[in-house]
DNA sequence: GTAATAGTGTCTGTGAGACACTATAAA
DNA sequence: TTTATAGTGTCTCACAGACACTATTAC
């Protein structure tokens, strides 16, 4: 990257912005508070510059390991993709900066760590999201997320990416029910799922409940898309 | 943005590409070629560097209009979205650039300007993509930008923006088929639409083919989204 | 008339949803 | 035995796909 060269173009910063998903008794997302202005004590989705060294992708990998204390890990059921980009001028006060933002399902949810930062990061209910004023145009991204979870549940595995390595169908349909908010019949569910090639595979195992027959237990198939889809109510 | 905030961010470049699709008689896209280096005198996607003070879609738009010489306009029947990102370290040999890649769908096919840079632009078949080897990463953003197409067909309304005003079913149909590659059956094709809440609206004209009864005619809905959704065989 | 295109009717198979029913465990 | 959970069977309705059939135009 030549001095003739950057003089050039019109420099940007360019920032990660990662929406961390987990289910676990609740359906959740992480979010730090900020430390200093602007926005100074609000939430906001963790995030950061990206390095001139790293791609973009893996800065949202280094800021999703710096933020929950876990090193993140794509082939440990844990899932992330990229959700969208925030160009607009003024989305921040300072300067101008291009956000990119991230979609992140982990499948376990992580004791969180202090940040490095001096920010206090911790797991929000999803239902508490439209009571809560987000930093910047976090909101908008959030709910964007949100939306974008709820929908690839239909069509893909992803369900699988927010469940430990063994689950039973009940487990995995809590995680349906906790991501969409509604109630599936387990026999059809169940159903749907066995009929979908390499949706799961069976370990053989079982697992017994506190009451009731003990269940049999699943892993994910290597599958990802679902066709036909699970549909919402 | 002052002195001081701008020294603590590593600078990026920001462009956009923008894969743009049009409809008639083949399912197309636009491609200029390249007058300078790297890659001089390949083919690329239509797209440049993103400016201080517009936001990152209407650097979109804005290049959009400058390589296809359409003054772009959203409420004419056109379509642009945000596909992906692109920020590998080293996409671009000169220099570190992050780039917001856009999906352009065109009611009708501009006649192409020569570009003001000095670049030609053309359509070409997508069907001949495979055999184009494009500059820098564009062969990984078109052939996304190609699925993204196709997926949207299937449960939105986009057709609708790859044809004119008004449009008989079966050339409707043809869009389909063009984007798809594949043979639809007209009667089956006929009902699903019609049964889709908001996709056309008859607009009581007909208009004659140079054979066989005339076409009723019709024009784009309101709606957006298609369920259940139209499937590709 | 014939050929071509627009449009309707109808049958069949598949699958989602509702829900009754059986099986296996703990208290 | 009661209760809770796991899992099976079955009925019904909706709809996608196949395709026979009718209607309206140009030649």
């Amino acid at each position: 990257m030549s001095e003739y060269d950057s003089k050039r173009f019109p420099p940007f910063a360019v920032t990660v912005d990662v929406v961390v998903f987990s289910v676990a008794a609740t359906f959740s997302l992480l979010l730090v508070r900020r430390g200093r202005d602007p926005f100074k004590g609000d939430y906001a989705l963790p995030g950061g510059f990206v390095l001139p060294d790293e791609s973009v992708d893996d800065a949202a990998r280094r800021e999703l390991a710096e933020e929950t204390g876990l090193s993140f890990d794509e082939t440990s059921g844990n899932y992330l993709e990229q959700l969208q980009t925030f160009g607009a001028v003024d989305r921040d006060p300072r300067m101008r900066v291009v956000s990119v933002a991230y979609l992140a399902l982990l499948s376990h949810r992580p004791v969180i760590e202090a940040g490095t930062d001096a920010v206090e990061a911790m797991w929000h209910n999803v239902e508490d999201l439209p009571k809560t004023r987000l930093a910047f145009d976090h909101d908008d991204i959030a709910s964007i997320a949100l939306e974008r979870v709820r929908a690839k549940l239909e069509y893909t595995t992803l369900a699988t990416s927010l469940i430990g390595d063994e689950f039973s169908l009940a487990e995995l349909r809590d995680v349906y029910e906790l991501v969409w908010g509604c109630k599936l019949d387990l026999p059809n569910f169940r159903r749907k799922v066995l009929a979908s090639d390499g949706f799961v595979v069976p370990t053989g195992k079982r697992r017994a409940a506190s009451r009731g027959a003990p269940a049999q237990l699943f892993r994910a198939g290597g599958g990802r898309d679902l066709s036909p889809p699970l549909m919402r109510a």
